[in-house]
This record gives structure tokens, sequence and C-alpha cells, in this order.
DNA sequence: GAGTGGTCTAGACCACTCC
DNA sequence: GAGTGGTCTAGACCACTCT
């Protein structure tokens, strides 16, 4: 029975009946129409929020979800040494509208291990974290976390608010210590509390974890880079040769 | 109140009390211990569903989800020339366990537009198919369909069951067709019921969807492989250069 | 056959949003 | 202030699993 009215409501939705930031009609309505308990209409609804196709609004309604067309992240080739090394953002490579970005300097922290150890900090030592929320079209998408040895760039412009042309690659490749080679581990769960709130998801909504590493050509780590991006927002693009 | 009851069993859960596959107390034994309405406990065993930490099993309960350490899939290395090219098979790249691989050559097919598209087939031309379902430890975890044009393989050994050593890669460049360049797209989104029935998922669980291109060194896209992992079983990794 | 989850009913109170 | 979703109660029937 709710999978009947979830599917109405749907086959609606696609012919137009509502458009994108519509609101639904309320349990009461629905249950009215259908001749079921208001309990039932409400699973129906629920039904469609967990399929991605609406969205409750506390006190509000349901109402239809915006379609966004995701970003194209050029993996590899946002990341070229010509990108950086020519003073662009490494954003400019991504197929984006908009893209406003919030920087906040969080300055000397303690590391998580795992990130500790990827950096080879001993016991005790600092890395300088600075943290990122992307915006596209009044949509956040993106949270990053930034680490370096905080030993390595210590009162240069890296830990400034404003790093300069080509950002903190260009800046590591002043201090003699260019990134030459990345990895990008990616993995899918489910958002936490706080990234729902960053992220402006509702309910249990997946994301995406991308820890990227950068290290010099002599295989050092100089950088780790903890993303968390709205799943729905992206599609990761990588291009290699055999 | 129900994520009072959650937490609770969570934290048992975490304490040892409940291991993996063991069955968590049902909706009436919880209600009566807690003091609430059945509905109220069968909330929180379904909030455990949905994140993950449970699952439901009709007519027999709620089991601890068993933990699963997940494969790491090395994007890169796993096609590499030398990988195909020496007789191995690319999963021998990844760092899993006991791979197990069901195949079926589903032979000439009509792909879906965007596939031909892409392999530049005429309105009316066929791929070849053939779709492989992966298994590891006993669990299903990817699926995965290889579309090539029918015109360039047929009568060759890679409509056979068995493509011999190196697999169709190593087939292509029998056939003077070597991949020399790969492309990977990912996305996340939830699964299908096929989805869902195939890779022995729960409830609504996202999927990632990665498609793979491969091109000849003129630029001639030879495969294209659509691929659908279950999200909770496996890490991608991707190395590269500056 | 007993117990289970899946679904459904018919109420209820609260905090919230919108007008 | 009216309507909304979020939560809760106290029942019910069914199909299913396990013993």
């Amino acid at each position: 029975m709710y999978r009947q009215i979830a599917d109405a409501l749907k086959a609606a939705i696609d012919a137009g009946q509502y458009g994108p930031g519509d609101r639904l009609p309320g349990e009461n309505p629905l249950a009215a129409e259908h001749g079921v308990a208001a309990m039932t209409a409400r699973q129906a609804l629920r039904t469609l929020a967990s399929e991605g196709v609406a969205e409750s609004r506390k006190g509000a309604g349901f109402f239809v979800i915006a379609p966004f067309t995701p970003i194209r992240r050029r993996g590899v080739a946002r990341l070229a040494r010509e990108q950086w090394a020519g003073g662009a953002s490494i954003f400019s490579a991504d197929d984006s509208r908009d893209l406003t970005a919030e920087s906040s300097v969080l300055g000397a922290v303690t590391p998580p291990p795992e990130i500790a150890g990827v950096l080879q900090l001993e016991a005790g030592d600092h890395a300088f974290a600075r943290s990122r929320r992307h915006i596209v079209e009044g949509r956040p998408v993106l949270l990053s976390t930034s680490y370096l040895p905080l030993a390595l760039v210590e009162g240069t412009a890296i830990t400034e608010v404003d790093t300069g042309p080509g950002g903190i690659y260009a800046r590591l490749a002043d201090l003699g210590f260019a990134p030459a080679h990345f990895r990008e581990e990616i993995q899918v769960r489910m958002a936490s509390d706080d990234e729902r709130a960053a992220l402006n998801l509702s309910g249990s909504t997946p994301v995406m974890k991308i820890c990227r590493t950068a290290y010099t050509d002599e295989g050092r780590a100089v950088e780790v880079n903890d993303m968390t991006l709205d799943s729905q927002a992206y599609i990761l693009e990588y291009d290699f040769d055999a």
C-alpha cells in the first residue's frame, strides 16, 4: 500500500506535476485521498525521502529535491604540475559552476594518528592544518582538512590565510618540496552528524571520503588532505595510462 | 527515546556483548525492558539497520553485521600493461582474499545508448557483452558488464568463455588494439532492486558505480566496463604523478 | 507452533514553520 | 493559529523462520 502511494507520487513528479522544490501533499491529505491511515501515508513520504526523491523539513512538509548536475572532478588533470605551477587553482580543472570556498586556518594541531603516521611525525609533533568548505550554486558540496608537518611550513606563506597563486603546492615547490606524486583513497560511508550539518544533508545519506597524500619525488609525504564529499554532487574521474 | 535504545544497543555491541552475526533482542523484549511501546523499540532497531550496524532478516530477527575488511582496489597498478601483458589477471593487483568470479557471456547485445556512443557504434550496431560477479569470502562484492564493439571481436578468443592469460586486454593487444589509456568515472547512488538482490544488500544501501573506458593509443575506445560495487566492501586507490 | 519482522490502524502530544 | 513532520502508544494481521 505505502509502495503504491510512493510510486503514484513519484510518477506525478516525473510527469512534472510537482517540480523541483515543490511541496508534496502532507500525510493527512494523502491518507484521506488513498483511504489509508496517516502513518501509512507517512511511510510513503519517508520512502521517497530515503530514495533521494524528496526531503522533509520540520514543520513545513515534504519537498521535491532540486536536481543538481554533478561536478566532474578530474582527479589527475587537476593536480598536474602545470596546473599549480602556472598559478591556477586546482579547482579550476573541475567542471563546476561558481565555486566559492570558505577557508579557515586551524593552525598547529595534533593530527589524527593515521595521518601523523603518514606524515612521519614523532609523538608530540604538531601539524599545520587548514580546513575548507566548498559551495557550488549555494549548496555546500565538499569539506576538506589539509595537514602539513608544522616543522616544514612554520613561518612560511603556507600558514597565511592567502597562500598566493598556485596555492600550497606551488609554495611547497618554492620550499624545495614540490609534490611529485599523489595517492587518493576513496571510501563511501554514511555521513556523521557533523558532516550532515556542514553539508546540509538530510537523513542518512552516504558521503565519499577522499584521503589524498602528496609525496615529493624522494617519496616524502608532505601533505595529507582529508576530504568529505556530498556523494550526490560529484562524479570522480581518473585518467591514466596502461 | 528510540535514540537512547539504539545507543544502548550499539554500546553493547561495541562492548562485545553481541558479536558479529549475533541476534539482537526483538521488539517485544526490548520494549518490555525499556518500558516503551513495541513500535518504539522497533524504530531503534531500524535505526541501527540504517546505520549499517545491524541487518534485519524476515521472520528471524535483527543481526549484528559481520565486519568486512575492505578490498583495496589499486586503480592504476592493476591496469598497468605489465600486469596483463604478463598474463596476470588484473584482480591479482588488488588486496583481496580468495576472489572467485562467476562469468557469463551475454553475446551480441544492443548496448545502452551512452555506451554505444562512447564505442562509436552506428544505430543498429551490436556490442559483445560479458558480465561478471565477484565473490570474496562468500560475499558478492562487485558486478560488472563489459562491452566491446562486436565487429572488432567477433570470432576471436574474446568471445570465448575463457579468454586466456591476461584476459581481454591481452587479446585486444593480440588484435592490434592494445589498451593504452583508461578513464574511470566514479559515482555513488542508491542500489536498485536488482543490484540489492545480486549483491545481497539489505535496505537502501549505497553502491559505487565505476564506468571504465579503455582507449588505444590512437584514442579509439575499444571497451567499456560498467561496474557496480558494494560500497562497504571497497577502498579505491589511485596513484598518479603531478 | 512460537516467535519474528513487515505492515497497518487510529488515535495522541510536541516543536516547528508559515501566514 | 493552523498545519506540518517527529515521535509515541496500544493494539492488529500476515508471512516468514526456526525449532
